[in-house]
DNA sequence: TCCATGGCTGTATGTTCATACAGTATCGCG
DNA sequence: CGCGATACTGTATGAACATACAGCCATGGA
Protein backbone atom coordinates (compact mmCIF):
# COMPACT_ATOMS: atom_id res chain seq x y z
CA UNK A 1 0.00 0.00 0.00
CA UNK A 2 2.39 2.88 1.11
CA UNK A 3 5.34 1.89 -1.08
CA UNK A 4 6.18 6.05 -0.92
CA UNK A 5 9.38 4.97 0.56
CA UNK A 6 10.86 3.53 -2.75
CA UNK A 7 13.35 5.33 -4.04
CA UNK A 8 13.62 6.93 -7.54
CA UNK A 9 14.99 3.93 -9.15
CA UNK A 10 13.12 1.43 -7.28
CA UNK A 11 10.14 3.53 -8.50
CA UNK A 12 10.96 3.67 -12.35
CA UNK A 13 11.51 0.05 -12.31
CA UNK A 14 8.17 -0.57 -10.60
CA UNK A 15 6.51 1.82 -13.35
CA UNK A 16 8.39 -0.23 -15.64
CA UNK A 17 6.98 -3.88 -14.93
CA UNK A 18 3.02 -2.07 -14.80
CA UNK A 19 3.87 -0.18 -18.60
CA UNK A 20 5.02 -3.85 -19.72
CA UNK A 21 2.75 -5.62 -18.28
CA UNK A 22 0.26 -3.90 -19.80
CA UNK A 23 1.88 -3.41 -22.95
CA UNK A 24 3.10 -6.99 -23.87
CA UNK A 25 0.01 -9.15 -21.52
CA UNK A 26 2.88 -10.59 -18.90
CA UNK A 27 5.56 -8.82 -16.53
CA UNK A 28 9.03 -8.68 -17.74
CA UNK A 29 12.15 -11.19 -17.00
CA UNK A 30 15.03 -10.28 -15.16
CA UNK A 31 16.90 -9.54 -18.48
CA UNK A 32 14.36 -8.12 -19.90
CA UNK A 33 14.58 -5.20 -17.26
CA UNK A 34 17.99 -5.34 -17.14
CA UNK A 35 17.95 -4.34 -20.94
CA UNK A 36 15.17 -1.96 -20.74
CA UNK A 37 17.71 0.04 -18.23
CA UNK A 38 20.67 -1.06 -19.46
CA UNK A 39 21.98 -2.95 -17.10
CA UNK A 40 24.96 -5.44 -17.83
CA UNK A 41 23.75 -8.12 -15.20
CA UNK A 42 20.21 -9.63 -14.79
CA UNK A 43 21.19 -9.57 -10.83
CA UNK A 44 20.50 -6.21 -11.24
CA UNK A 45 16.95 -6.37 -11.96
CA UNK A 46 16.96 -9.16 -9.30
CA UNK A 47 17.98 -7.03 -6.31
CA UNK A 48 15.70 -4.74 -7.42
CA UNK A 49 12.94 -6.98 -7.66
CA UNK A 50 13.73 -8.19 -3.98
CA UNK A 51 13.54 -4.40 -2.81
CA UNK A 52 10.53 -3.83 -4.38
CA UNK A 53 9.08 -7.15 -2.71
CA UNK A 54 10.47 -6.31 0.70
CA UNK A 55 8.71 -2.73 0.38
CA UNK A 56 5.15 -4.39 -0.79
CA UNK A 57 5.31 -3.41 -3.61
CA UNK A 58 4.97 -6.33 -5.78
CA UNK A 59 4.74 -9.90 -4.74
CA UNK A 60 6.98 -12.76 -6.79
CA UNK A 61 5.84 -16.42 -7.03
CA UNK A 62 9.49 -18.54 -6.70
CA UNK A 63 10.47 -20.71 -10.27
CA UNK A 64 8.32 -19.38 -11.48
CA UNK A 65 9.09 -17.20 -14.96
CA UNK A 66 7.82 -13.57 -15.29
CA UNK A 67 5.52 -14.56 -11.69
CA UNK A 68 6.15 -11.01 -10.63
CA UNK A 69 2.41 -8.95 -9.35
CA UNK A 70 1.80 -5.75 -8.74
CA UNK A 71 0.50 -5.05 -5.90
CA UNK A 72 -2.67 -3.32 -5.17
CA UNK A 73 -1.94 -0.23 -7.48
CA UNK A 74 -4.24 -1.70 -10.00
CA UNK A 75 -7.51 -1.78 -9.17
CA UNK A 76 -9.47 -0.55 -6.01
CA UNK A 77 -10.98 -2.26 -4.30
CA UNK A 78 -11.95 -4.99 -7.36
CA UNK A 79 -15.95 -4.35 -7.74
CA UNK A 80 -17.00 -6.73 -10.87
CA UNK A 81 -19.85 -4.29 -10.87
CA UNK A 82 -22.90 -4.58 -12.98
CA UNK A 83 -25.75 -2.41 -12.74
CA UNK A 84 -29.20 -2.67 -13.92
CA UNK A 85 -29.86 -0.32 -16.69
CA UNK A 86 -33.43 1.82 -15.91
CA UNK A 87 -35.37 2.34 -19.14
CA UNK A 88 -38.58 3.66 -18.89
CA UNK A 89 -40.38 2.98 -15.69
CA UNK A 90 -43.71 2.03 -15.97
CA UNK A 91 -46.36 4.13 -13.65
CA UNK A 92 -47.30 1.95 -10.15
CA UNK A 93 -43.96 -0.16 -10.64
CA UNK A 94 -41.28 -0.73 -8.62
CA UNK A 95 -37.89 1.23 -10.06
CA UNK A 96 -35.99 -1.95 -10.17
CA UNK A 97 -38.73 -4.11 -11.25
CA UNK A 98 -37.64 -6.48 -13.62
CA UNK A 99 -39.94 -5.23 -16.46
CA UNK A 100 -38.22 -1.59 -16.19
CA UNK A 101 -34.35 -2.98 -16.60
CA UNK A 102 -33.24 -2.60 -19.56
CA UNK A 103 -30.18 -4.22 -19.76
CA UNK A 104 -27.09 -4.57 -17.58
CA UNK A 105 -24.49 -2.09 -17.57
CA UNK A 106 -20.69 -3.16 -16.72
CA UNK A 107 -19.76 -0.61 -14.52
CA UNK A 108 -17.60 -0.67 -11.16
CA UNK A 109 -21.05 0.50 -8.77
CA UNK A 110 -18.18 1.55 -5.98
CA UNK A 111 -16.97 4.38 -8.94
CA UNK A 112 -19.98 6.48 -7.24
CA UNK A 113 -19.93 7.81 -3.64
CA UNK A 114 -22.63 6.26 -2.56
CA UNK A 115 -22.01 3.64 -4.29
CA UNK A 116 -24.83 3.47 -7.35
CA UNK A 117 -27.78 0.89 -7.37
CA UNK A 118 -28.74 1.50 -11.01
CA UNK A 119 -28.69 3.46 -14.00
CA UNK A 120 -31.53 5.49 -15.10
CA UNK A 121 -31.82 6.89 -18.53
CA UNK A 122 -32.64 10.71 -18.45
CA UNK A 123 -35.40 11.71 -20.62
CA UNK A 124 -35.89 15.38 -21.82
CA UNK A 125 -33.32 18.53 -21.33
CA UNK A 126 -34.60 20.06 -17.91
CA UNK A 127 -31.31 19.27 -16.27
CA UNK A 128 -29.09 20.49 -19.03
CA UNK A 129 -28.39 23.24 -17.00
CA UNK A 130 -25.76 21.06 -14.78
CA UNK A 131 -24.59 19.10 -17.89
CA UNK A 132 -27.46 16.33 -17.93
CA UNK A 133 -28.57 15.44 -21.15
CA UNK A 134 -31.57 13.46 -23.03
CA UNK A 135 -30.34 10.15 -23.20
CA UNK A 136 -27.47 10.29 -20.25
CA UNK A 137 -27.83 7.44 -17.83
CA UNK A 138 -28.11 9.10 -14.45
CA UNK A 139 -26.20 6.86 -11.73
CA UNK A 140 -28.53 6.67 -8.73
CA UNK A 141 -27.91 5.41 -5.32
CA UNK A 142 -31.48 4.34 -3.29
CA UNK A 143 -32.70 6.44 -0.80
CA UNK A 144 -35.76 7.33 0.60
CA UNK A 145 -34.77 10.56 2.29
CA UNK A 146 -32.74 13.86 0.88
CA UNK A 147 -31.34 16.93 1.82
CA UNK A 148 -31.74 20.27 0.26
CA UNK A 149 -29.98 21.28 -2.32
CA UNK A 150 -29.31 17.47 -3.75
CA UNK A 151 -30.23 15.83 -7.07
CA UNK A 152 -32.73 13.39 -6.81
CA UNK A 153 -34.72 10.55 -8.62
CA UNK A 154 -38.61 11.48 -7.22
CA UNK A 155 -41.75 10.29 -8.06
CA UNK A 156 -44.76 12.71 -8.12
CA UNK A 157 -47.99 11.55 -9.53
CA UNK A 158 -46.48 7.96 -10.57
CA UNK A 159 -44.08 9.77 -12.72
CA UNK A 160 -40.30 9.06 -12.32
CA UNK A 161 -38.44 12.78 -12.79
CA UNK A 162 -35.01 14.05 -12.25
CA UNK A 163 -34.99 17.07 -10.26
CA UNK A 164 -32.90 19.35 -7.50
CA UNK A 165 -34.54 19.48 -4.27
CA UNK A 166 -35.06 22.74 -1.93
CA UNK A 167 -36.34 22.37 1.05
CA UNK A 168 -37.55 25.26 3.44
CA UNK A 169 -39.42 23.53 5.93
CA UNK A 170 -42.62 22.03 5.10
CA UNK A 171 -42.23 23.26 1.66
CA UNK A 172 -40.54 21.25 -1.02
CA UNK A 173 -39.82 22.64 -4.33
CA UNK A 174 -38.40 20.21 -7.13
CA UNK A 175 -36.15 22.78 -9.30
CA UNK A 176 -35.39 21.99 -13.03
CA UNK A 177 -31.90 22.96 -14.38
CA UNK A 178 -32.99 24.68 -17.46
CA UNK A 179 -34.69 28.11 -16.92
CA UNK A 180 -37.31 26.65 -19.41
CA UNK A 181 -39.00 24.63 -16.45
CA UNK A 182 -40.96 26.18 -13.82
CA UNK A 183 -40.37 24.66 -10.39
CA UNK A 184 -42.91 21.90 -8.70
CA UNK A 185 -44.16 23.09 -5.38
CA UNK A 186 -44.78 20.78 -3.13
CA UNK A 187 -46.62 20.48 0.23
CA UNK A 188 -44.61 17.87 2.54
CA UNK A 189 -48.09 17.47 4.50
CA UNK A 190 -49.63 15.65 1.57
CA UNK A 191 -47.04 12.81 1.73
CA UNK A 192 -47.54 13.30 -2.64
CA UNK A 193 -44.06 12.92 -3.05
CA UNK A 194 -41.58 9.67 -2.48
CA UNK A 195 -37.68 10.20 -2.97
CA UNK A 196 -36.31 7.01 -4.89
CA UNK A 197 -32.74 7.65 -4.65
CA UNK A 198 -29.91 9.92 -4.80
CA UNK A 199 -28.24 11.09 -8.44
CA UNK A 200 -24.51 10.31 -8.21
CA UNK A 201 -22.53 10.48 -10.90
CA UNK A 202 -23.59 10.50 -15.37
CA UNK A 203 -22.81 8.12 -17.82
CA UNK A 204 -23.09 9.08 -21.33
CA UNK A 205 -22.41 7.28 -24.69
CA UNK A 206 -21.95 8.90 -28.07
CA UNK B 1 -12.35 -11.59 -34.15
CA UNK B 2 -15.21 -14.06 -34.91
CA UNK B 3 -13.40 -17.37 -33.59
CA UNK B 4 -16.88 -18.48 -33.01
CA UNK B 5 -15.60 -21.25 -35.35
CA UNK B 6 -13.72 -22.35 -32.38
CA UNK B 7 -14.49 -26.32 -31.55
CA UNK B 8 -15.46 -26.51 -27.75
CA UNK B 9 -12.40 -28.17 -26.78
CA UNK B 10 -10.24 -24.74 -27.95
CA UNK B 11 -12.75 -22.52 -26.57
CA UNK B 12 -11.85 -24.50 -22.98
CA UNK B 13 -8.36 -23.57 -23.51
CA UNK B 14 -9.17 -20.36 -24.48
CA UNK B 15 -11.92 -19.75 -21.43
CA UNK B 16 -8.61 -21.12 -19.39
CA UNK B 17 -5.89 -18.73 -20.82
CA UNK B 18 -7.98 -15.75 -20.36
CA UNK B 19 -9.19 -17.02 -16.57
CA UNK B 20 -5.63 -17.55 -15.64
CA UNK B 21 -4.33 -14.60 -16.68
CA UNK B 22 -6.80 -12.97 -15.07
CA UNK B 23 -5.93 -14.93 -11.53
CA UNK B 24 -1.80 -15.22 -11.96
CA UNK B 25 -1.23 -12.07 -13.63
CA UNK B 26 0.54 -13.90 -16.20
CA UNK B 27 -0.44 -16.01 -19.36
CA UNK B 28 -0.07 -19.86 -18.46
CA UNK B 29 2.42 -21.76 -19.83
CA UNK B 30 2.51 -25.35 -22.14
CA UNK B 31 2.56 -27.29 -18.69
CA UNK B 32 0.13 -25.57 -16.85
CA UNK B 33 -2.44 -25.84 -19.72
CA UNK B 34 -1.47 -29.22 -19.86
CA UNK B 35 -1.35 -29.84 -16.29
CA UNK B 36 -5.06 -28.16 -15.82
CA UNK B 37 -6.72 -29.93 -18.01
CA UNK B 38 -5.05 -33.31 -17.96
CA UNK B 39 -2.88 -33.81 -20.69
CA UNK B 40 0.06 -36.10 -20.37
CA UNK B 41 2.34 -34.28 -23.06
CA UNK B 42 2.82 -30.25 -23.05
CA UNK B 43 2.73 -30.74 -26.97
CA UNK B 44 -1.39 -30.99 -27.05
CA UNK B 45 -1.62 -27.50 -25.48
CA UNK B 46 1.09 -26.49 -28.11
CA UNK B 47 -1.51 -27.87 -30.78
CA UNK B 48 -4.50 -26.23 -29.28
CA UNK B 49 -2.55 -23.03 -28.79
CA UNK B 50 -1.97 -23.19 -33.09
CA UNK B 51 -4.69 -23.86 -33.69
CA UNK B 52 -6.23 -20.83 -31.90
CA UNK B 53 -2.88 -18.46 -33.61
CA UNK B 54 -4.79 -20.42 -36.43
CA UNK B 55 -8.14 -18.95 -35.87
CA UNK B 56 -6.96 -15.83 -34.71
CA UNK B 57 -8.01 -15.76 -30.95
CA UNK B 58 -4.65 -15.66 -29.77
CA UNK B 59 -1.43 -14.21 -30.56
CA UNK B 60 2.03 -16.06 -29.92
CA UNK B 61 5.46 -14.48 -29.61
CA UNK B 62 8.11 -16.72 -30.62
CA UNK B 63 10.59 -18.33 -27.95
CA UNK B 64 9.17 -16.23 -25.09
CA UNK B 65 7.95 -17.95 -21.66
CA UNK B 66 4.01 -17.25 -21.20
CA UNK B 67 4.19 -15.48 -24.65
CA UNK B 68 0.47 -16.17 -25.27
CA UNK B 69 -1.75 -13.13 -25.80
CA UNK B 70 -5.73 -13.48 -25.99
CA UNK B 71 -6.80 -11.22 -28.96
CA UNK B 72 -10.17 -10.55 -28.19
CA UNK B 73 -11.25 -8.00 -26.64
CA UNK B 74 -14.81 -6.96 -25.40
CA UNK B 75 -14.34 -9.63 -22.18
CA UNK B 76 -16.65 -12.58 -22.35
CA UNK B 77 -19.02 -12.66 -20.07
CA UNK B 78 -20.23 -8.93 -19.80
CA UNK B 79 -16.53 -7.56 -19.09
CA UNK B 80 -14.54 -7.10 -16.22
CA UNK B 81 -13.01 -3.79 -18.36
CA UNK B 82 -10.55 -1.72 -16.92
CA UNK B 83 -9.72 1.64 -17.96
CA UNK B 84 -6.80 3.66 -17.08
CA UNK B 85 -7.60 7.11 -15.84
CA UNK B 86 -5.23 9.82 -17.42
CA UNK B 87 -5.44 12.96 -15.13
CA UNK B 88 -2.37 15.64 -16.47
CA UNK B 89 -0.45 15.05 -19.21
CA UNK B 90 2.90 15.61 -18.53
CA UNK B 91 4.34 17.66 -21.27
CA UNK B 92 6.21 15.92 -24.08
CA UNK B 93 4.99 12.28 -22.69
CA UNK B 94 2.86 9.79 -24.36
CA UNK B 95 -0.89 10.34 -23.06
CA UNK B 96 -0.89 6.45 -21.77
CA UNK B 97 2.18 6.61 -19.91
CA UNK B 98 2.67 5.24 -16.64
CA UNK B 99 3.04 8.86 -14.94
CA UNK B 100 0.02 9.98 -16.14
CA UNK B 101 -1.94 7.26 -15.11
CA UNK B 102 -3.71 8.12 -12.18
CA UNK B 103 -5.94 5.31 -11.16
CA UNK B 104 -8.07 2.71 -12.64
CA UNK B 105 -11.40 2.47 -13.20
CA UNK B 106 -13.88 -0.51 -13.36
CA UNK B 107 -15.60 0.13 -16.74
CA UNK B 108 -16.65 -2.07 -19.55
CA UNK B 109 -14.36 -0.63 -22.64
CA UNK B 110 -17.32 -2.26 -24.75
CA UNK B 111 -19.77 0.33 -23.78
CA UNK B 112 -18.69 2.67 -25.59
CA UNK B 113 -18.50 2.39 -29.38
CA UNK B 114 -15.70 2.60 -30.74
CA UNK B 115 -14.44 1.28 -27.28
CA UNK B 116 -13.06 3.16 -25.20
CA UNK B 117 -8.97 3.16 -24.15
CA UNK B 118 -9.08 5.45 -21.43
CA UNK B 119 -10.32 8.30 -19.40
CA UNK B 120 -9.22 11.38 -19.62
CA UNK B 121 -10.21 13.68 -17.09
CA UNK B 122 -11.49 17.51 -18.23
CA UNK B 123 -9.97 20.19 -17.12
CA UNK B 124 -12.28 23.69 -17.70
CA UNK B 125 -15.29 24.19 -19.17
CA UNK B 126 -14.49 24.83 -23.10
CA UNK B 127 -16.82 22.15 -23.61
CA UNK B 128 -19.94 22.72 -21.11
CA UNK B 129 -21.91 23.91 -24.51
CA UNK B 130 -22.36 19.93 -24.71
CA UNK B 131 -22.29 18.83 -21.49
CA UNK B 132 -18.76 17.99 -20.61
CA UNK B 133 -17.77 19.79 -17.40
CA UNK B 134 -14.68 20.47 -15.56
CA UNK B 135 -13.90 17.44 -13.67
CA UNK B 136 -15.95 15.59 -15.92
CA UNK B 137 -13.92 12.38 -17.38
CA UNK B 138 -13.97 11.89 -20.97
CA UNK B 139 -14.06 8.07 -22.42
CA UNK B 140 -11.25 7.78 -25.31
CA UNK B 141 -10.78 5.71 -27.92
CA UNK B 142 -7.39 5.84 -29.57
CA UNK B 143 -6.90 7.16 -33.11
CA UNK B 144 -5.01 9.00 -35.54
CA UNK B 145 -7.66 10.13 -37.48
CA UNK B 146 -10.59 11.86 -37.03
CA UNK B 147 -13.64 13.54 -39.66
CA UNK B 148 -14.82 16.96 -39.45
CA UNK B 149 -17.10 17.61 -36.88
CA UNK B 150 -16.47 14.79 -33.61
CA UNK B 151 -14.75 15.86 -30.58
CA UNK B 152 -11.52 15.30 -30.36
CA UNK B 153 -8.42 14.98 -28.29
CA UNK B 154 -5.67 16.90 -29.77
CA UNK B 155 -2.25 17.77 -28.93
CA UNK B 156 -1.33 21.58 -29.69
CA UNK B 157 2.07 22.46 -28.79
CA UNK B 158 2.58 19.67 -26.29
CA UNK B 159 -0.91 20.62 -24.84
CA UNK B 160 -3.82 18.09 -24.46
CA UNK B 161 -7.30 19.61 -25.19
CA UNK B 162 -11.00 18.78 -25.76
CA UNK B 163 -12.17 20.29 -28.81
CA UNK B 164 -14.56 20.03 -31.76
CA UNK B 165 -13.11 19.25 -35.17
CA UNK B 166 -13.84 21.03 -38.05
CA UNK B 167 -12.15 20.13 -40.74
CA UNK B 168 -11.99 22.58 -44.67
CA UNK B 169 -9.99 21.31 -46.83
CA UNK B 170 -6.69 22.45 -45.96
CA UNK B 171 -7.78 24.06 -43.09
CA UNK B 172 -8.56 22.77 -39.76
CA UNK B 173 -10.19 24.13 -37.16
CA UNK B 174 -10.73 23.37 -33.64
CA UNK B 175 -14.08 24.74 -31.77
CA UNK B 176 -14.93 24.92 -28.34
CA UNK B 177 -18.14 24.49 -27.29
CA UNK B 178 -18.62 27.63 -25.58
CA UNK B 179 -19.09 30.95 -26.64
CA UNK B 180 -16.75 32.68 -24.42
CA UNK B 181 -13.54 30.37 -26.33
CA UNK B 182 -12.27 31.42 -30.15
CA UNK B 183 -11.66 28.85 -32.23
CA UNK B 184 -7.89 27.48 -32.90
CA UNK B 185 -6.92 27.88 -36.42
CA UNK B 186 -4.44 25.18 -37.44
CA UNK B 187 -2.97 24.82 -40.71
CA UNK B 188 -2.33 21.15 -41.45
CA UNK B 189 0.62 21.57 -43.82
CA UNK B 190 2.63 22.69 -40.81
CA UNK B 191 1.79 19.86 -39.37
CA UNK B 192 1.43 21.47 -36.03
CA UNK B 193 -1.79 18.99 -35.35
CA UNK B 194 -1.64 15.86 -33.23
CA UNK B 195 -5.15 13.97 -33.11
CA UNK B 196 -5.04 11.48 -29.86
CA UNK B 197 -8.18 10.35 -29.98
CA UNK B 198 -11.93 10.57 -30.49
CA UNK B 199 -14.11 11.05 -27.40
CA UNK B 200 -16.95 8.68 -27.16
CA UNK B 201 -18.40 9.11 -23.45
CA UNK B 202 -18.44 10.50 -20.73
CA UNK B 203 -18.58 9.45 -16.72
CA UNK B 204 -18.93 11.58 -13.68
CA UNK B 205 -19.09 11.26 -10.37
CA UNK B 206 -20.62 13.61 -7.57
C1' DT C 1 -11.27 -45.56 -49.72
C1' DC C 2 -7.95 -41.90 -48.78
C1' DC C 3 -6.92 -37.78 -46.51
C1' DA C 4 -7.37 -33.73 -43.66
C1' DT C 5 -8.38 -32.21 -38.98
C1' DG C 6 -8.86 -32.57 -34.12
C1' DG C 7 -6.98 -34.47 -30.09
C1' DC C 8 -3.98 -36.61 -27.96
C1' DT C 9 0.99 -39.56 -25.90
C1' DG C 10 6.00 -39.62 -25.65
C1' DT C 11 10.60 -37.96 -26.31
C1' DA C 12 13.97 -34.57 -27.03
C1' DT C 13 16.60 -30.27 -27.55
C1' DG C 14 18.06 -25.76 -26.99
C1' DT C 15 16.83 -21.47 -25.18
C1' DT C 16 14.86 -18.62 -21.63
C1' DC C 17 14.63 -17.64 -16.84
C1' DA C 18 15.06 -17.35 -11.88
C1' DT C 19 18.37 -17.11 -8.73
C1' DA C 20 22.68 -17.85 -6.01
C1' DC C 21 27.44 -16.26 -5.08
C1' DA C 22 31.39 -13.14 -5.41
C1' DG C 23 32.78 -8.53 -6.12
C1' DT C 24 33.00 -3.03 -6.60
C1' DA C 25 31.55 1.71 -5.63
C1' DT C 26 28.81 5.33 -3.49
C1' DC C 27 26.24 7.51 0.18
C1' DG C 28 24.11 8.68 4.50
C1' DC C 29 24.03 7.60 9.50
C1' DG C 30 25.28 6.91 14.23
C1' DC D 1 35.33 5.59 11.11
C1' DG D 2 32.59 1.47 10.06
C1' DC D 3 28.03 -0.38 8.75
C1' DG D 4 24.11 -1.08 6.11
C1' DA D 5 21.59 0.09 2.09
C1' DT D 6 21.56 1.18 -2.77
C1' DA D 7 23.15 0.17 -7.16
C1' DC D 8 25.42 -2.10 -9.91
C1' DT D 9 29.14 -5.97 -12.90
C1' DG D 10 30.25 -10.75 -13.82
C1' DT D 11 29.73 -15.68 -13.69
C1' DA D 12 27.22 -19.79 -13.13
C1' DT D 13 23.69 -23.44 -12.64
C1' DG D 14 19.53 -25.90 -12.72
C1' DA D 15 14.76 -25.58 -13.51
C1' DA D 16 11.26 -23.76 -16.43
C1' DC D 17 9.74 -23.20 -21.18
C1' DA D 18 8.88 -23.24 -26.15
C1' DT D 19 8.86 -26.16 -29.67
C1' DA D 20 10.11 -29.80 -33.06
C1' DC D 21 9.43 -34.67 -34.50
C1' DA D 22 7.36 -39.30 -34.44
C1' DG D 23 3.31 -41.73 -33.61
C1' DC D 24 -1.79 -43.28 -32.43
C1' DC D 25 -6.87 -43.00 -32.78
C1' DA D 26 -11.25 -41.10 -34.17
C1' DT D 27 -14.42 -38.46 -37.23
C1' DG D 28 -16.14 -36.51 -41.31
C1' DG D 29 -15.97 -35.41 -45.88
C1' DA D 30 -14.46 -36.02 -51.07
Amino acid sequence: MDHDELTPRQRQILDFIVERTRASGAPPTRVEIAAAFGFRSANAAEEHLRALVRKGAIEMAPGRSRGIRVVSVATPAGGTGVLPLIGQVAAGSPILAVENIESEVAIDAALFQPRADYLLRVRGDSMSGIGVLDGDFLAVHRSATAESGQIVVARIDDEVTVKRLQRDGERVRLCAENPAYAPIEIDLSRGELAIEGLAVGVVRRW
